[in-house]
DNA sequence: CTAAACTCTATGGTAACTATAGAGTCAAGC
DNA sequence: GCTTGACTCTATAGTTACCATAGAGTTTAG
């Protein structure tokens, strides 16, 4: 913790702390500032970054964006649109819609891939050799 | 297409048309050759890559492998074991298995995010302007 | 014989980080 | 003042299974 001079007393923290008050790791800090998701306000005299409150809590924002697997590339539009408060969100729905979308997908990937692997796994009488392995065989057999 | 002479003749394709065969792509040949799971037999004198029968069927074993998506150490470990024929199979069911909890753990983990972003989705009023947003105020909040 | 099509190796890029290495900074205790 | 440990700095390599490109050489059809 450090705290400096101005007309406003503010506290200001370290990326140890910044990573701890928001369970974010050191190195993710680091690349979120290399991809321009969060700023750097401020370096003490060896060059370390120091951070305020508002950083605190856009990088939480940000946290709370990747929880939902946005991408950085659209965390970084999400921010952008922020400072735009008065436009319409309708890019923002647009970018939820999309995600679900994805989602569904990759949903209904898994699940057909879930079936197959279930098939695969039935082809094998449990204690049988490499030789007679009917998961083996079924691998060799081409597909459809 | 090459035929060499030999006891016996052997009908020998470059890797284009190994591509074509299988539905890989060249590049992805020459990737799994890299990582050991597909050997080059045979160059010609200007040193393309020459392949036989044998490898096509092996390549067409690694792709249906891949399109379950088994990752290249999983298969370099099954085509290990194909060589063993005399093992138990254990292994490969255990794989399978394996695998099988993976994707179910996936669908779960997609499942739960699913039902958070249609949460966010609700959270805005279709018509809204950025500053009051119900998606970009709840994604300011912090969670849990 | 030449031009198109093919192949070769090597390298860099993808996504969002993690993990090092080697060097410098800072705070506390003696 | 000095040392020690904890912290931070930058830069780089690695993760996965490829794709894309460059620049060079090979093969084949006309
Ligand atoms: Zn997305
Ligand atoms: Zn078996
Ligand atoms: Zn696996
Ligand atoms: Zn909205």
């Amino acid at each position: 913790m450090v705290t400096i001079e101005s007309s406003i007393k503010v506290r200001l923290v370290k990326i140890g702390e910044l990573a701890k008050l928001t369970g974010c790791s050191v190195q993710s800090i680091r690349h979120y500032e290399k991809e321009k998701l969060l700023a750097t306000l401020r370096r003490s005299d060896g060059n370390f970054r120091l951070y305020d409150s508002a950083t605190v809590d856009q990088l939480k924002f940000i946290k709370h964006c990747r929880s939902l697997d946005l991408s950085l590339a659209e965390i970084r539009q999400l921010i952008a649109l922020n400072q735009q408060p008065g436009m319409g969100c309708e890019d923002v729905n647009r970018m939820v819609d999309s995600h679900i979308e994805q989602v569904a997908l990759r949903i209904n990937e898994l699940q057909d891939l879930q079936d197959k692997l279930m098939a695969l796994r039935n082809s094998c009488a449990s204690q049988s050799t490499v030789k007679e392995c009917g998961i083996l065989q079924t691998l060799s057999v081409t597909q459809k």
